[in-house]
DNA sequence: ATAAATAGTTAAGCGGGCTGAATTATAAAG
DNA sequence: CTTTATAATTCAGCCCGCTTAACTATTTAT
């Protein structure tokens, strides 16, 4: 098979469902009265369970104290909680609220909408070749991601 | 096949891929010193090839007065041009200028990236398989997009 | 020809989000 | 025990992006 036929193929894809979730996801983030930076914030915190405010703006790319102050105002809107690591006090461990869960999920549920959309228009064959072929995709990149997380 | 089992694979490859490409471009973006909201602009210059700023501000859901200073800024670093439009002098063409579209092709360049990293530990038929399905999706997705676009 | 609608710009004001520097509290190293 | 390093916070100051409101220029409708 053509060494470019895959990629531009996987490209476009990318493109267009990127176009399509985030109309969406940002819609929804505005009617939440959320930022772009708050939703990146929140998933890490999703993603990682618990982390510090150290440790989020370096994911961020911006240093501790704009982190911090982000923080503050999630706080502020119930979204995380703020306790202290009993292990080292200095630190602080930032988890979800329910509230702050919940308006994850709605934000992921309003990027889901198109697909559920999408998948009426499938049959059921076409169906079964697309996962499979997601499936392999999801497999391979897992594996890819291992050495790119630990070298950050 | 199950209902949920097409919808929840591809919601996990749409969060993993999004945040693969994501994470390149955004770091390319403050690179090159321009934000989320002039590359999402940027993008859809470069897509309708041409288009007012009102256009523009209700795509990116901020009224025109926000569009034109933003549009201002992207002048001023040489990105786009604002011309008028000979048939109805009130509005103004806004297009990329050869530098925009530098700026824009290494992005798309910088998102790329690890997408060539998959191919690699791709075989062929698992390739072939993909493209298959990703090209139906590509296929059903534009359909499913009209509708849409036309009721904005 | 006049009135109304439309496209874009400008200015004032608000809040978000960032940085660097100073501060506090805790932990680790000498 | 003292010094040094680390985690988080606070503050001042800056720029960005947004809104509303006022304004100019052009087009369309009556």
């Amino acid at each position: 098979m053509e060494p470019d036929t895959f990629v531009s193929t996987l490209q476009e894809w990318i493109e267009v469902s990127m176009r399509s979730s985030m109309r969406h996801f940002i819609r929804h983030a505005r009617e939440s009265g959320l930022s772009m930076s708050h939703l990146v914030a929140l998933f890490h915190i999703l993603r990682t369970g618990s982390c510090g405010v150290t440790d989020l703006g370096d994911h961020l790319g911006v240093t501790s104290a704009a982190s911090s102050q982000m923080l503050e105002r999630l706080v502020l809107q119930g979204l995380i909680l703020r306790t202290e690591d009993p292990n080292d006090r200095r630190v602080k461990q930032i988890t979800l609220t329910d509230k702050g869960c919940r308006v994850l999920e709605e934000g992921i549920h309003a990027r889901q909408g198109w697909m559920d959309d999408l998948a009426q228009t499938l049959s059921d064959s076409e169906k079964e070749t697309i996962t499979m072929g997601l499936n392999i995709l999801i497999d391979k990149i897992k594996n890819l991601k291992q050495p790119i997380e630990s070298e950050s």
